[in-house]
DNA sequence: CTCGTAGTACGACACCTATCGTAGTACGAT
DNA sequence: ATCGTACTACGATAGGTGTCGTACTACGAG
């Protein structure tokens, strides 16, 4: 399978801010992803999660968790693969990650 | 000293959402004053947190941080007394507020 | 009572954000 | 080449947010 022609922009780790950080998971649907992701522990599909929104908006939400430095992402095909950039933000702000996990955990919907 | 006649609305501890916490807190202004509310230990008033921005803003973002259950405020004659909710959030939300406090201190301004 | 201080409601401005539908692109299978 | 699938840019809508200045309220000292 040759690599997709299409990439995508990250921030590297010294660019991801706490605030876009907070602010990427200042929303119900994007804490859903996260917490779908951390449990998954592998790399998945846009399509795999299921979002109560549309299609266009979910679109939106995993942007905003990308350009925030949260996911990685990558295209295989028509699919789009996506993963917590874990160790970045681990390294970054230790324990914020797996707080606001448990947190979410924790919390009735 | 008599009791001042204004009182401050504030979430009940079960009414505090993790979302509604991040959300106050992807603020750089609401960070600082949360930094320093913790590193001061104690009740402080606003006008001993210098910001960057004008007494109005300054009340919109106690305001919001109060709205959202990360302080605690009262009245004290003229002077309005801040601190943190560090009971309820560390009950609600294990280890998020240190760790966000923690990363406030590493992250470069 | 007046005065100084702390803090604020209000309205305005400029910008941001979540939502969606539509028409479109990129990809792999055939 | 076509087709089905995953995903998206764009524009639109509705609402939210940070900023400020102004005129105001509440309080305690004198």
């Amino acid at each position: 399978m040759r690599m997709s022609t299409r990439l995508l922009e990250h921030p590297s780790a010294e660019d991801i801010r706490l605030e876009s950080v907070l602010h990427a998971l200042a929303d119900p649907m994007r804490l859903a992803i996260v917490r779908f992701l951390a449990e998954s522990d592998r790399e998945v599909g846009c399509s795999e999660i299921e979002l109560a929104v549309s299609k266009s908006t979910g679109t939106h939400h995993f942007r905003v968790l990308r350009e925030a430095g949260v996911i990685n992402q990558c295209y295989r095909g028509t699919a789009k693969l996506n993963a917590l950039r874990r160790a970045d933000l681990d390294a970054l702000f230790p324990g914020l990650l797996d707080s606001i996990i448990a947190a979410t955990t924790r919390q009735a919907p």
